[in-house]
DNA sequence: AGAGGTTACGGGCAGCGTAAGGATC
DNA sequence: GATCCTTACGCTGCCCGTAACCTCT
């Protein structure tokens, strides 16, 4: 009964499956099988029922279960109050929205590879709602996005706020002065894909206007200001993500009474035994947000 | 960072000093040091001061102390919970006072080879203060012997109670009726090694007598017994060794009014992370002696 | 000089990945 | 028949024990 053999246990019973705990532990079903089987053999107990399609603990198993996610978070907390920070040696999956990589991503990753220089980082630049999916699969460890994510079995800490803004070359004519949001809708908004939340809020504020004004959605944020750098549109994003070209003068901030609502950035973490590490870099993230 | 490691590491720290922790654990000293220098590679911190004769924790090694502490105490407690008897395999020493070898040491030993069939037990026989000094050195797991052992690392559970008697060979005439203690001790006594309480208690309640009477020590309660038989002398033991001789009419009971203490035997076992599986047995010895 | 910890080296075994086999829906 | 778990097998790497070395008292 060693640590590995109740990681592995743990999920497979909480996946109910010896190939998704393989994938989530980035290692063969075989070598699951190979240590479940042998967890059974040491307690002299069968822990899994494999009668069916989707196994599941055994009523033993279930006592282990609980035990043995104690055994583990304690474990985890072990390491982190004794271990050096630097001796930290793991794969840390990260989920982000591309608002974050444009701001203060690059100084949180800095910031850890300072603090745990054995800790690698891998990186997944996706919209929220698949990041969302994906955590709920335990496909990445940590995200970076944005709104609460919903489920039980998730934890989660705000890191920043981020209001919007319309964002128009100076070519537009429309910065300097105040702008009603009549006005802006002339020309088309370039805001992002279509399945998130700042595109839902945009939609229902625009509902009313006729003819409906033109928006386009894209999936890359880099996108949306290389368009309204090229006047094809007025970007819906926060100010934060453009601070060169504001500064520059390539892009203006529109001033426009009606505001909508920030952009409310939280790290997200499933609620898993090996979840200690997220929460440490959710603490860092939350410190270099704040700048 | 496996259980095993933080064994080594628990002895080590506890008993200041690597070979003592290999001896304890029956593995090789430069085994010791390979796990300890790779914990602290683990871990990246050093855990050991080995600058000074008596090796001793660091900081660090503090913090861990009681953590790992706790950790394997969890694990015992989670095996024993879940793990089926059957499956326990072990070595444990248990040191046995001879009066328990004579009564229920084999019911005991036939009940927990019943439990526990893969449980090894070494058993090693000597009086009292020579197992409360090896359970204090760690070399023996699990004791039943007379009295508490004092120390605060020892944990305790009393078992039975044994009544002293004197014990004649009906020759000596001295049987089926009332008898003095100053007629008794005509004869000599014949009991307990020099270094046990019943000799002291013995020799406390004889101290008036002139002249005084004569007391023959041996270390063998067996051989207390032939002496009794050979009607070179009184035995002064419990009965429940003698029922055989006693039965048969080899031995009597003499019936003398001023009663000896009982003697009270208890089990008694280190508080270490590894008395789980010692606990458990002075469980079942309780139930045994108890019948 | 002796006791105690470290380093070096060789053998054994557990654990993993690949590949083939069997059971269940 | 497709999916999922088990079994078989070869390999790598860890861990242990033996032996020689270093250090402190």
């Amino acid at each position: 009964m060693d640590f590995r053999s109740l990681e592995v246990f743990v999920w497979v019973a909480t996946l109910g499956s010896f190939r998704g705990a393989a994938a989530k532990l980035n290692t063969t079903q075989p070598a699951v099988s190979q240590r479940i089987a042998q967890l059974e053999a040491d307690l002299g107990v069968q822990l899994i029922d494999r009668s069916r399609r989707a196994v599941a603990p055994t009523a033993r198993g279930r006592l282990l279960l609980t035990g043995a996610e104690r055994l583990l978070r304690l474990s985890a907390e072990l390491r982190a109050e004794v271990g050096s920070r630097e001796a930290v040696k793991a794969t840390l999956r990260l989920g982000v929205s591309e608002t974050i990589v444009h701001t203060w991503l690059p100084r949180f990753i800095e910031r850890v590879s300072g603090e745990y220089p054995k800790l690698a980082i891998a990186i997944e630049v996706d919209i929220t709602p698949v990041l969302a999916e994906r955590l709920a699969a335990h496909e990445i460890d940590l995200a970076f996005l944005l709104g609460p994510v919903v489920g039980p079995a998730t934890r989660k800490m705000t890191l920043c706020r981020f209001p919007l803004a319309f964002l128009a070359s100076p070519a537009l004519g429309l910065c300097g002065r105040p702008v009603g949001l009549a006005e802006v809708v002339r020309v088309p908004l370039v805001t992002f894909s279509r399945r998130t939340a700042p595109y839902a809020a945009l939609a229902e504020r625009l509902a009313g206007f006729d003819p409906r004004p033109r928006v386009h959605a894209s999936a890359s944020l880099a996108t949306v200001l290389r368009m309204a750098l090229d006047g094809i549109g007025i970007a819906l994003a926060p100010p934060a993500i453009a601070e060169r070209e504001i500064a520059a003068g390539r892009l203006g901030i529109v001033e426009v009474e009606e505001s909508l609502p920030d952009l409310a950035y939280t790290a997200s973490w499933p609620a898993a035994p090996d979840g200690f590490l997220a929460e440490a870099l959710a603490k860092l993230a939350l410190e270099e947000a704040g700048r």
